[in-house]
DNA sequence: TGTACATCAGTGAACGCGCGTTCACTGATGTAC
DNA sequence: TGTACATCAGTGAACGCGCGTTCACTGATGTAC
């Protein structure tokens, strides 16, 4: 079982980060402050490096977090095996979009720019593409068009992807799961960031109308 | 005639500016400090509030400066009475694309997690369409597939937009333009931060294929 | 061309501030016999 | 159950650092008559 120690030391961690992603909320990354985090939990800045061995190693850890908490929003929002793979896409794309307009500075954490002197290590670059591979294992449920006028070289490093993601799909399915994430971000990436406010537009219409281009299977 | 001090005040601001995108590159936005500006062009601190009046000011230029040359950049890559209008496209979103990828930290600035507490001004925003407007006017001469299940809320919004920019397109062209600007955005972005490195991807390719549905007129 | 004055550029000291991180140390909690 | 020891949480002082911004002031450049 575990120990009085161990289960004080999580959740002792788990307060921190949550601080952390309100100063993150308020302030950008550049807010979170190791002293300022400790100072509203009630102890002294030296003490956190109990719990973090350094700022970087909290950052990493929000950052993993948001991925894979990203990831099983998409994920379950595609479950149903009798599902339409259609509609399981267009939910996990909404889903998509709701999980960044729910917590915009997550998602600028993530698709924003980036740290300043952050290296992401090996488990976060592939905690970044569980969303991906979630999108691509629906479409390729789906009745796919004659896949025009393909690159054979991106045809073949997607090839090479594939299977380093746990994929077998197709490169003309993964291609279109690429591309559907990539539309979808630049939707939920300029509406996070505010950039449709001044134009009146609502962003929740627009991604609609991307997801009648993406399921349609132009992409 | 403009002055010799005239003269002096804009380069010393250009040169400002300069460095102010040297430390943007190396250290993001977090990382322009008017004192080390001041320093590296051998004065101190204070002087430079000759030629800004506060480091948001000078932030301000920067993004001003950024999207007008962005701006500049798409329609000189769109310019040409007699070319095919399909082409024309496809260069601009191109140029969108080599621009940012000659300068992330450019297009971050623009275009990534926004500074914290910084307040765009008026002009700022309605330089950040112009880009977008160029692509408007060059999708209004492609030939348009039929406009497939249109949401009226959104032609509402997108009819009310156009004047505001200066443009008399249809609702439908509007609605390509921005699908065609914010999907470009999309693979430009996920690029810019680096997030097809770990893929093995080339971007230039995935833009390409972008480019087909895009132009292809599904959306 | 010469003088008197206004404008502007830049200095240096100062303000108050917060940052990440290290270190030696105290006191409490847990473990082994 | 009691004692001896190891582990861990947290403190407080200190290090060295850079930041944006204000202010009163000096000295140079430009302008008007």
């Amino acid at each position: 079982m575990e120990s009085r120690r161990a289960r004080y030391r999580s959740e002792t961690r788990q307060e921190a980060k949550d601080i952390a992603l309100e100063q993150l909320a308020a302030a950008g990354p550049a807010g979170i402050s190791v002293n300022a985090i400790a100072k509203r939990m009630g102890m002294t800045g030296p003490a956190l490096y109990r719990y973090f061995s350094s700022r970087d190693d909290l950052l990493t850890e929000l950052i993993r977090d948001a991925y894979h908490d990203l990831a099983d929003t998409i994920e379950a929002a595609g479950r149903g095996d009798g599902r339409d793979p259609a509609d399981r896409l267009r939910a996990m794309l909404r889903a998509f979009r709701a999980w960044g307009v729910a917590a915009p500075h997550r998602y600028l954490l993530l698709f924003g720019t980036p740290v300043p002197g952050y290296q992401a290590p090996d488990d976060t670059i592939a905690a970044a593409t569980r969303g991906l591979t979630a999108l691509a294992d629906v479409i390729d449920e789906l009745p796919g068009p004659a896949d025009r006028a393909s690159s054979s070289e991106l045809d073949g490093q997607l090839a090479a992807l594939a299977p380093t993601r746990g994929l077998t799909v197709s490169p003309a399915t993964l291609k279109r799961a690429i591309l559907a994430w990539t539309s979808a971000h630049g939707v939920i990436s300029l509406e996070v960031q505010g950039q449709f406010d001044p134009m009146g537009v609502d962003p929740a219409l627009l991604l609609e109308a991307e997801l009648d281009a993406i399921v349609s299977g132009t992409r």
